[in-house]
DNA sequence: CTCAACCCATATGTTTTCGGTATGCCAATG
DNA sequence: CATTGGCATACCGAAAACATATGGGTTGAG
């Protein structure tokens, strides 16, 4: 069964002539017939009453037309739906994101995305910084905004900002009172800290920060999440050094205090797989930028 | 776009892997990964994510194979929609009958024809005697129960049966005491004729009846229908000659006799177009015979 | 680390099928 | 009887599909 016969079988049955319809199917009307001859040899039953003023449909060719034109219809708008989703105007984006960057930057994003992109089905999901990578490369999230950014050879990465760190203290902190807190005073202070997922903690942009200062600050607790460390911060376990977007989702009671002569950012980044070849990345990656751009 | 390349990127799809569909094609790796690439290429867009281990589709894949096992689907179930209506199993019958033979015929046809033909849409028309021949040649019936018989080139007859005719006259009427009505009795009587349609009335079989037994009845009225008939011999405006099923309807008041020495029946018969291919006649005239047997 | 296995892609020749042109047949029309 | 209109058939060239042979990449075992 030929979609090009159901085609033509269509055609013939509505100009009601063979003429006709090869007329508008700009083809010469012999091998139509045989098309048509063929279609009923296949089905094994004759599908037009051949008169002398034209075709017309028998009962099996009305039983016909209605499937065919419909399974026509069907097979055309499946191309154009593949089309549409492959040139991103319909499908599905799910998009990833860690929990610091939910605050300052998914109430811009979110309408921007919708604007950009309105035939498109979006969900979102919370990465961990744990299992984050491991999301990206079985496809569950097509984008992930992470911060930082994710290193690995599969997949690639963006950078659309950058944040400073600052200090988090509960607010009867004496800390507090001052307006910036110079690096010195950090010395000998608990640190709540946070596995930045470069593997090595020695390694992450805090403890890097903290080398080049010469300070130490014994680790008084390590935890998964900035949520988890602030409640530390609350509860007075210790101090903890925080992008500066933390402040966004921070309960009462904690206060963020920049690090005078501490100019060390941790970038945002936009990160997905290398082979991934949806075109809805580069439109998020614009709608990503815009919404981080007044940070 | 041809159905064979989606049916081909439906198996690829549900194999997983080109090599296996092609073994449940029955056809060599190559070709069929040719046609899957030409279809990319029609569409525009890669369908497939090809890995080492075999091809994954990809959203824009997704989207079609939901079309296209629809689309295929719907061919083939058109196709078989075709063949069933062809072979008389589905379909549409729509079924003329006289007015005369309602009450004798219908009651035991169409409980028979439903237990045939279980899959086939029936509907019934009544026919007048001046139209019943346009209404089998336009095809707004295929089939026609008639009494008598049509005579057309275009129409092909099956006579099933025949009715001897009775004499129908208000019960008051001294004739009604009698059992059988012998022809002499008629002579001079008023008559209450149909107009058979043999166009020609002398031609008609009533009028051949007379014409055998040299009566002479004078035409008191000349109607259309048994119905019409019967309501003016309940009236006295004389008395009718009508097949004998014509007593299941006659009205309170009304007897029918037989005529004696006249052994003329007229024909009950099934009347087709000549050029109806429809293999449902076939099943009608089975059925309508084994009606009208016990007649 | 090499080798075999696996799977998809490409290349080439043969066969099938399709579409075009020319023509025949039949019925209706004048 | 000739003409017209419409579908069917015959034949040929072109295009497409399939099969066989082969290449290249990755995986997994020895």
């Amino acid at each position: 069964m030929d979609l090009r016969r159901l085609r033509y079988f269509v055609a013939v049955a509505e100009a009601r002539s063979v003429g006709k319809a090869a007329e508008r199917l700009r083809m010469a009307q012999p091998p139509l017939s045989v098309q048509i001859r063929k279609l009923e040899a296949e089905i094994g039953a004759p599908l037009f009453r051949r008169g002398t003023r034209g075709m017309d449909l028998t009962e099996a060719g009305q039983a016909l037309l209605a499937r065919a034109s419909e399974a026509l219809a069907l097979a055309a708008d499946g191309a154009e739906a593949a089309r549409a989703v492959a040139a991103g105007k319909r499908g599905r984006l799910s998009v990833g994101y860690m929990f610091v960057l939910a605050n300052a930057v998914l109430p811009r994003l979110i309408p921007e995305l919708r604007r950009s992109i309105p035939g498109v089905d979006l969900d979102f999901a919370e990465l961990s910084a744990s299992t984050r990578e491991a999301r990206l490369l079985d496809r569950s999230v097509t984008v992930a905004l992470c911060m930082p950014a994710i290193h690995h050879p599969e997949i690639q990465v963006a950078r659309i900002g950058a944040e400073p760190f600052m200090l988090a203290m509960p607010i009867r902190s004496p800390l507090a009172r001052l307006g910036a807190v110079p690096m010195a005073k950090l010395q000998g202070r608990p640190l709540i800290a946070l596995p930045w997922p470069d593997h090595d903690p020695a390694s992450s942009a805090v403890a890097a920060l903290l080398r080049r200062h010469q300070i130490v600050m014994p680790i008084a607790s390590r935890v998964e999440t900035v949520h988890s460390a602030m409640s530390l911060v609350l509860a007075g376990e210790g101090l903890a050094i925080l992008p500066a977007c933390a402040q966004l989702g921070a309960p009462r009671g904690i206060v963020f205090r920049p690090l005078r002569d501490a100019t060390d950012s941790i970038d945002i980044a936009v990160c997905w797989r290398r082979d991934s070849q949806s075109p809805l990345i580069r439109t998020f990656l614009k709608c990503a930028e815009k919404a981080v751009a007044p940070l």
